[in-house]
DNA sequence: AATGAATGAGAATTCATTCAT
DNA sequence: CATGAATGAATTCTCATTCAT
């Protein structure tokens, strides 16, 4: 008896969330060159040509492993999608930004290689700036309302401040004063 | 005349710094797997041979250019060589940093690779960590004298501000207000 | 009520012709290593499985639709099976090429595609020999009747003319004077 | 000392002769698709990188090689060079003809291809076409200008003649008459 | 009978590195 | 010192074929 179509799409999401999360281990850690189609194919347990039946390419592999992760970004950043972040909601972006490095640093290190190779970025280079975009409009609208000077130095700065967190983090999760450095910035930015 | 040996000397170091200004650049530019031995040996005027006269290995190649531009910081991030800084060298270390991004982007560009891309960074992890680590300590140091609270925190957080901000400057120098952001860090740090 | 055996094999014979009718069209018009298992199934609109269900290999396949449509050459070219042809069977002959070429173009490319490549010839050789040697025959016998001086040359022109043809008809259908030729030919072969 | 340039000069005319040679035998004879990149290389005694040093692709390979071919038509096809065809010109037409086929049947067994098979054919579509179109018209007028009702069929039949000619030989040349044919081609063109 | 997930051999292509000259 | 021809291992990707369900 053929299996119901119901069960091959069961098979086929989960065999695709496995490529993804094991792709995406692998690319966040060694880097998206030094990561060959067969070291995925290897970690996951799965045949190399079994992997092009998921994805077209290793290009379209990692293009959609992004596109993914990036969405899952918009979920915290505008709690109540108003646009308009209160001294409450940029307190509670920090402490989410700060969460997301300590329990999801594949993202982080993915997202640092968007923002620092160019042939990543380029991948997504659309739905990135949209996303980043409309981040920093409404960072830039915060500060204004706070009566800063010049709000757009002021976003750029809150946001280099952020990734540069990051990019140390991820250097020596180790020995980075996470806590403390978190404490400093809410008290620094909701004082 | 026959060439004394100094100016076979002199020849040789000219065209081995010929070899990796061209190799920083397109490295910098296109990334180290996206440039090729024939690239570089191309655009500096060469053979491939040759190129492996001077260097022993693409790694090699990439290796000594890193650990060059890391000796280079070093002449300026401590004037007068005492290990402490004054809030006037302090002053002059962010202007330097900023000085350097417009100026050189190429180190940057590579400073920010070793940041963030693991395999880059294994190459030259003992000579990065030594130079960043006495970098950290005195920074901290100064924090500790100004009466920060926590100064490794502060140190931290000016290391990851400066590097942020060189992450994005990178990502979009055009439209990055870099002269207000300067000021707006110099104005916090020395007011 | 439970289908009888008679019936499951008319389904099967049906589906058996179907894959084979699809397959035609695409080997013909793609070629046969353009066309791959994935394609001949999709359009045929059954399972890759099912396919090796009817068919041992893609080898097999192709080698079973031409050994049928070489079959069906026979049926037309001598039509009262004495093995000898007059006049008017010439004439019918030289239209019924025509024909072919014009209603079912695909046999006429498999057909070239025997003649012309190696590997697809490999596969139906002692076959195609069989079934073209005695058309040789009987062509030759015909111009010996005719009184030619040198019958096995004039049937090899014969042969050589109506295949030249048609690959020149298949190569351009649109601007080749298939209607013109045709009259010439049996003008000149029937005078 | 380093070589001169014109020794590497020689050195890769010969070689990239070697594999257009070695490519347009195998090509000829078992197909395009059933002669890969590493069968060539063996045949010419090099390696596979070799190959890419002196064509861009597999298809480069074979377009170069055909443009090649289709270029040496062109010397025998119009001898005095004046669009026109003679009486004696069409007789020395079809010897040529018939002794490229002798000598050189690799280059026919390639031209077949080319006009049997049309992803062969796309690749060098442009030229040929400039040159089958300078040579129909060229056939054409000649019957034009021997009194022929309808020139342009005559044309077509002749170029059909010699091309299935061309693949019947191909396919069984120890057993096909050539001399025989030859002959009676040029007692019927030349009466 | 029927499905499509899964495999793995092999194809084209790239590129760091070696070496004869 | 200098060249670029030559190599071969590694990489991405394709596809005929198998097999559990």
């Amino acid at each position: 008896m053929p299996r119901t179509s119901k069960q091959f799409e069961e098979i086929r999401e989960e065999k695709r969330a496995l490529i993804m999360d094991t792709a995406l281990d692998l690319f966040a850690n060694r880097g998206f060159h030094n990561t060959s189609i067969q070291d995925i194919a290897k970690k996951a347990g799965i045949s190399k040509g079994l992997l092009y039946n998921y994805f077209d390419s290793k290009e379209d592999l990692i293009r959609i492993i992004i596109a993914k992760e990036l969405d899952d970004i918009l979920v915290f950043f505008d709690p109540n999608h108003d646009g308009v972040l209160t001294k409450r909601e940029i307190q509670y972006f920090i402490e989410e930004t700060f969460r997301t490095m300590e329990e999801n640093m594949e993202f982080w290190k993915l997202y640092i290689a968007i923002l620092t190779q160019p042939p990543v970025l380029k991948l997504v280079e659309k739905r990135f700036s949209e996303i980043m975009g409309s981040l920093w409009r409404m960072i830039e609208r915060y500060f204004e309302q706070q009566g800063e000077k010049d709000p757009k130095a002021s976003a750029r700065i809150f946001g280099a401040l952020l990734d540069g967190i990051g990019v140390h983090f991820i250097l020596d999760p180790e020995n980075f004063p996470l806590e403390a450095v978190k404490q400093k910035l809410i008290d620094f930015y909701t004082k």
